[in-house]
DNA sequence: GACGGGTTTTGAAACGCTCCAAGGTTGTCG
DNA sequence: CGACAACCTTGGAGCGTTTCAAAACCCGTC
């Protein structure tokens, strides 16, 4: 900077702000002060302006799984939130490793960026306190926090479950089957409860079983699928809620594709996410919609909003609406 | 860090070394400053840190495209890499905006990263050179830099158009026709060039006509599907190449599912990247696959290399094969 | 008890920027 | 012509670290 500065014939402090607040600055000063700049392929440093500052233009977003397309669309509508408002977004990916989720964090606080945006796949009270108690602000997308620990974004993942059992249910379907996995994984919980809340409420004309998945790959998704397949046709269920898209799919595939199963003739299946995938597979998913954009521009929202408003803040918690899209699976 | 150290009772050098050089302090002096550390809450200052040092632990990818599967990957690739030598991945998706790559590129650049990755989706030389000009290093994943420019991690795309129309040559496909759009992205136009060759390569029998879509996203698909289907049957091609795999489960949904033309029997699809949805789209797609997450790794070989080198760096370009991967709609 | 060697600790400089009080320069008006 | 305001520019303090030469300390020897 003391480079530019000479080179232009003024003094550092002018150099400042020049970049920071023109309007202090003389056209004639300022251009050839940019000029300089220009020449001398200056670039400001961001540690030290920081350092000054004691903040940065950036918001540090931690995704436990970047290849969900939800969390894709989370990461879409803050980015687009933050930009508006002259942040920039700062993507990490755990690939759902508590240990690279808590690295991240850390990296976040040390690097003071705004705040954080956390899309966990698991508790994270512990790191989400040690990086509030430095004063740093986080907001929880699609996991519900320990009450009072901090602001979240979530989806009603209950009705999620009710929207997705109800459908099958409207649809005249009577033995369901609820297809899950990581019971510990809390949006998959209480979807859970919003489908036990559906069929309770149709009466006893309505059945439900619970089938354990291993895992929510497509593999996994084989394995269930094949199991079903080879049930005698008054113990296969007619209706299949299954706890995501991805899993749905791979159910669907055995089911449909291998053992010639109808899909939805014989089986209706829902899914719970309305990922990418949902749309493009052998037999279209109907699923639940999540609304992964608006979840990010949420997030962005309530941050920033913690971020002006100091000690007097208070905890948020938004919750936003599913939405059922029909499709081939389980028509209407 | 003031604080921690008189807290406890030591030097603010002292408390440096304690985070820095562990083995230069006296085990019971380090175990006071740690528990100073943690009782104050103290986080150190990165800015400051690398305002000292001059440079981060942080490399930074800027991705143009976050949604399609093949830059997941690599983003993958690339954070498996640098943490294996102790560098945080930090990812920014432009969603193909050209503006916000260069703010991002200039973001990194400012904050002093490592270096930077950048998977674009159009020329980038003049964002390239700038960055460069200020002494970072950036190696372009997935499209080939002017020559000379910096290193590149590519895909042979012609081998990707090669194999996908020499396996439907191979399979007695005989009337091609090649469907693709953004032509100026240019491993669209490398795969071009290989259908060509392999074309010419079968001589005479085969014929090559080329469909020009409007864009690539799945509702362009629909319409190039519709439009074949409208065909009659005599004009309609044997064997499709389609130069992305959303592209071609679109048009195999249109065709097989809507107008039912049976695919693969009467007309066999392939599709060049082998993302996510090929395995589990209503048929499921042969597709010439990328090692993206090579790809990722590679990247941060090279970047590291030319961090290590210095002056004395030549620049370099790693080429890695594809490789064709048969499912039903192009079947052996 | 002084000395020498090694190990620990200290204190201040430096990193590159922003901010701000103070000084300089113009221009205007009485 | 002098006073005053408005506008520009300057120079230095300070941000929180790391680094390194120098100082302090410790222990065993002579």
């Amino acid at each position: 900077m003391q480079d530019v500065a000479d080179a232009a014939g003024v003094s550092v402090g002018t150099v400042s702000n020049v970049l920071n607040h023109p309007a202090k600055v003389s056209p004639a000063t300022a251009e050839r002060v940019r000029e300089a700049i220009g020449r001398l392929g200056f670039v400001r440093n961001d540690a030290a302006r920081s350092l000054v500052s004691g903040s940065t233009k950036s918001i540090g977003m931690v995704l436990a799984d970047i290849e969900n397309s939800l969390f894709i669309d989370m990461a879409h509508g803050a980015q687009d939130a933050a930009r508006a408002i002259g942040q920039n977004l700062l993507l990490a990916n755990t690939a759902c490793d508590m240990r690279l989720q808590d690295d991240y964090l850390d990296l976040f606080d040390e690097s003071r960026v705004t705040g954080v945006l956390l899309a966990p796949m698991e508790d994270s009270t512990a790191g989400i306190a040690r990086i509030r108690s430095h004063g740093r602000q986080v907001v929880l997308l699609n996991y519900a926090p320990r009450p009072g620990t901090c602001c979240s974004v979530l989806v009603n993942n209950e009705h999620v479950g009710y929207l997705a059992a109800r459908h099958l249910i409207d649809t005249g379907r009577t033995r369901l089957a609820y297809v899950v996995a990581h019971d510990d994984y809390q949006p998959v919980r209480d979807r859970r409860r919003g489908v036990r809340a559906a069929v309770e409420e149709a009466g006893p004309g309505v059945t439900l079983e619970e089938i354990d998945s291993v895992g929510l790959t497509t593999s996994h998704g084989h394995v269930v699928g094949a199991e079903l397949a080879r049930r005698a046709p008054e113990e296969l269920p007619d209706g299949l809620l299954v706890v995501t898209d991805e899993l749905a799919n791979a159910i669907i595939h055995e089911l449909h594709t291998v053992a010639g199963i109808r899909v939805p003739d014989q089986v209706a299946v829902v899914g719970c996410e309305n990922n990418r995938a949902a749309g493009a597979a052998a037999v279209p998913l109907t699923a639940v919609d999540m609304p992964g954009r608006m979840m990010g521009q949420e997030a962005i929202r309530l941050l920033m909003d913690e971020v002006a408003s100091g000690k007097q803040h208070r905890h948020a918690t938004v919750v936003l609406e599913p939405e059922l899209i029909v499709r081939s699976s389980a028509p209407n």
